[in-house]
DNA sequence: ATGGCTAACATGGTTAGA
């Protein structure tokens, strides 16, 4: 890798103060210049932040109690954080912004929607909504911008271990497929899929019934690259490894590395 | 079989995740 090597990592870590040793583990095998937490499920007072610094991060956080929260992480200085979706007055902390080495970079991590006929489901879609008009004004003053995080959406049915089970379920509904493609279509790609990958590649796996085990999983984390960025792209992949560990998340990091010169 | 498991908050059982 030359030093003009840029790696970009997502991660749902499903609590952050459960999983900082399994963050360390995980850094200290590889170079990762920016990392994008979603799930830290912790208030901005409580955030880890020496165990951060001793990981040799800095950063950003954007948190509440319980639920939520999202983080961004970098071996180099974040200019002009934004926390939230501008001029959307939303009470769940959901998505952090920041700069790195010329990268605009939004993390997002949005909602799941539980079941496609509830209030959390239509929230999601207003979220996707308001997160649509968001990135249209970031292509606009970013050419390389990358949104990364949860999505809580599978693409397609390439993205889902069962897609006859789950056809019309959340995660996988025509709608919400439908605000995946809006976004894309402003302009953005799924680096992951710019390079070949083996079949069955998921990105999170249900903790009950085994789901790990049997790869029962689905790809819903994802890295979107604007088209100048993307073609810097020389890698996209799911790193399993940290999901084979002692009490995991139901989620792997997803990294993808770009040649800025 | 609408369960299975994990985490937060709490200290038993609910809420939420996906």
């Amino acid at each position: 890798m030359s030093e003009e090597t840029f790696s970009i990592a997502t991660w749902n870590v499903n609590s952050l103060k459960v999983r900082v040793s399994h963050l360390e583990q995980w850094l200290a095998s590889r170079l990762i210049h920016a990392v994008a937490l979603q799930e830290t499920k912790t208030q901005d007072e409580a955030f880890p932040t020496s165990d951060i610094h001793r990981l040799g991060l800095g950063g950003d956080w954007h948190g509440q109690r319980t639920y939520n929260g999202v983080a961004l992480l970098a071996r180099e200085p974040l200019t002009d954080v934004v926390k939230g979706i501008p001029g959307y007055d939303d009470p769940q902390a959901r998505v952090i912004a920041g700069t790195v080495r010329g990268i605009r970079i939004l993390n997002v991590y949005v909602p799941n929607g539980q079941s496609v006929d509830s209030d959390k489901y239509r929230y999601k879609l207003e979220w996707l909504a308001r997160l649509q008009d968001y990135v249209h004004a970031e292509l606009g003053r970013h050419p390389r911008l990358a949104v990364v995080g949860d999505f809580n959406i599978a693409p397609t049915d390439q993205d889902v271990h069962d897609p006859k089970a789950w056809e019309g379920q959340v995660l996988v509904s025509g709608p919400e497929r439908a605000a995946l493609s809006n976004l894309e279509r402003l302009g953005l790609v799924d680096v992951f899929r710019r390079f070949d990958q083996a079949p069955n590649s998921f990105s999170w796996w249900d903790y009950r019934a085994a789901g790990f085990r049997r790869n029962a999983g689905l790809r819903i984390d994802l890295i979107l690259a604007s088209e100048t960025l993307a073609k810097q792209c020389i890698r996209c992949e799911i790193e399993k490894g940290p999901r084979h560990w002692e009490r995991p998340s139901d989620h792997a990091p997803v990294v993808a590395s770009f040649d800025l010169t």
